[in-house]
DNA sequence: CTGTTAGCGCCTTCAG
DNA sequence: CTGAAGGCGCTAACAG
């Protein structure tokens, strides 16, 4: 192994220009400052109930006046504490996630409610784009620089996480919280899935649709979704089988259109009386849409559909959107995960977050 | 002054549940496992040519097997280093922005750029929320464990950030780089607005516009881009004011439709024979579009209309962009200012990108 | 109530 | 070519 030199150039005479030459204040010198002890001022500065008043009082004024700031040697800190086992947080969180995310209103709302979230607590955030391409932990988080990890992502990429956390020193290691995908050991935020695949299905068995057809592997967890519409059936004493065709679609075809149009061809060809399409995202439903009217099934009147996640408007004449969908909370989600990584719970928690039903135009009774 | 006891709860069983109790591992472990002094296994793993070729394959051999992690041990390091005033690299930059930037697509573009240039070099962005409310730096970026800072910003923000900067200690303090607000002592990175307001001006003057209404400060240096316009007027021995009418939007009106709407209304009163408005943004522009057919100038038949920046589509009829722009290269602009942070020059550089033209439907010759 | 000491892990200088 | 010692700034245990 090799430790690379990787220096930063020193702060050259640009940004020196009109900018003060502030020192860095230790204890030490403000110890100097009054007459006392370091130590003496490590106990002043932490309220420290045996150290005079009047001796205190002096020992603040004297830091005040330095400017001394406890942060700047947060290094130093971490490293004595060490020897205790003692661990001080840093107010930093990480959150790791997929470069595709970074692209559409679906992770948007949810990073921006995570980053106000953690923004109001005075914390931040250590983002990393993590890829399979990029498997490696941050140094912060391998440092235990991070009070918890946050992480969006297949199953797949968050094992690979977990493999990477769990060769970092235990003292350093910090508690994993996942979005939507649980994983053994860690938290798990997510939005209750199986709920909306009952809703949905609820949604248009009241319609009167009775052939209904879906992918099973498009979003997050998926396979919920599908068990969801099933239980729906079931508990209304209807056959699961009958009146459900969900097929996967072909992951190896790259091009998303023609991916869909793919699995769309299959699952007409499966249940040509297919009256209802359940949609695993906005995003794919709108071009179910198109693609559906292109096989002479338009929506809704030949047709109904429904999407997920609610983040994708389908405009209509109007401007307004008209697709029916399930609503997650992903505002509240991000909070969720923003606050349970804040807490950094030494146990690992869950917090499944209701989902609800909006009903538009692209979903009416079977004609 | 307190210095606040903030302690994380240890990692509990919940998360050492099949975790493996890895120790931290330190150049002594690897010392006493070879049999040598700690100091010749820093040596060795720094490939200083002293150590005995055999010693440093043993010590690295060794180094391996324990799964020693330089990044560990940071903080130590820099500690270390503090006292030779060296400063080593932590991969990491700082980007501090404001709320409302990350809702629209201007912001997003440049941020996925931005988060993907810095990925790919395998540094990690520190991510904080900057407003007026939370005017302090990040701890992170006090105790000097970032590069370079990346701040998107209004002026007034702009400038707490470098009084923020200036408190640090000198040998803490990392350059600073703003993206369109140029300020003394930082770098910046931007676009040509003064090219883009002269291609704007020049695209409606070709046409044969010779009245043309704006407004002069809604967007990043809308003042740069007013200046343009009057430079290509001026270049083409035109006067500048009697083309071209420019007037502030009132900042105290909360609402932006209302704020539109008023200084929509003031500039058709002083210019009532305007033929064209130059909006400041796309997003601006669509708002523009619907007020002004409100006021029976619809967008293109007596009014022609320009946005700016060239981000947020503006659909026709057929579903596609109708609004003519400019477009800014926000991803590049993300790229240069994230491989401007990791270069973390002395001295402070400035990097202008060109902009460009896109004649679409809302502007025509005049009737 | 306050001072002294040791040590967190590293890097560097000085000895040998 | 390798070892020893000091110190970066902090905290905690031990003296007084």
């Amino acid at each position: 192994m090799m430790i690379t030199a990787n220096r930063l150039p020193a702060s050259g005479p640009g940004y020196a220009a009109g900018m003060p030459n502030t020192p860095v204040v230790t204890l030490q010198h403000i110890a100097d400052l009054v007459g006392v002890h370091k130590s003496t001022v490590h106990r002043a500065l932490r309220g420290d109930p045996r150290v005079e008043a009047g001796t205190t009082e002096r020992i603040r004024a004297a830091a005040a006046q330095l400017g001394y700031d406890p942060a700047v040697n947060q290094g130093a800190r971490a490293l004595s504490l060490r020897k205790t086992g003692k661990v001080e947080s840093n107010q930093l969180i990480a959150l790791l996630f997929p470069v595709v995310f970074t692209r559409g209103a679906y992770f948007q709302r949810m990073y921006v409610s995570f980053m106000e979230a953690i923004s109001l607590a005075r914390y931040d955030v250590l983002a990393r784009i993590h890829d399979t391409a990029v498997p490696s932990l941050p140094p912060s988080v391998v440092r235990g620089d991070v009070d918890a990890l946050v992480a969006l992502n297949h199953p797949k990429e968050l094992a690979a996480v977990q493999t990477a956390l769990a060769a970092v020193p235990a003292p350093l290691r910090r508690p994993l919280i996942t979005l939507f995908t649980p994983m053994p050991g860690a938290s798990l935020v997510t939005a209750d899935l199986h709920q909306a695949g009952r809703l949905s299905m609820a949604h248009l068995l009241d319609l009167g649709h009775r052939r209904i057809i879906t992918v099973a592997n498009m979003a997050f967890r998926s396979e919920e979704r599908v068990e969801g519409c099933r239980a729906e059936l079931a508990a209304r004493g209807m056959d699961p089988d009958r009146h459900l065709v969900a097929l996967e679609s072909d992951k190896r075809i790259p091009d998303e259109e023609q991916r869909l149009a793919e699995v769309l061809d299959r699952l007409l060809a499966a249940a040509p009386d297919a009256t209802a399409l359940l949609a695993p995202q906005d995003q794919a439903a709108q071009k179910f849409m198109r693609l559906l009217a292109e096989r002479g099934r338009p929506v809704p009147e030949r047709m109904s559909l429904m999407g997920c996640d609610d983040t994708d408007p389908v405009p209509g004449p109007g401007g307004g959107n008209i697709l029916s969908s399930i609503a997650l909370p992903l505002e509240q989600l991000g909070r969720e995960a923003a606050n349970l990584a804040m807490e950094a719970p030494a146990e690992p928690r869950t917090i499944v977050l209701p989902v609800s039903l909006r009903v538009r135009a692209t979903t009416r009774p079977p004609t």
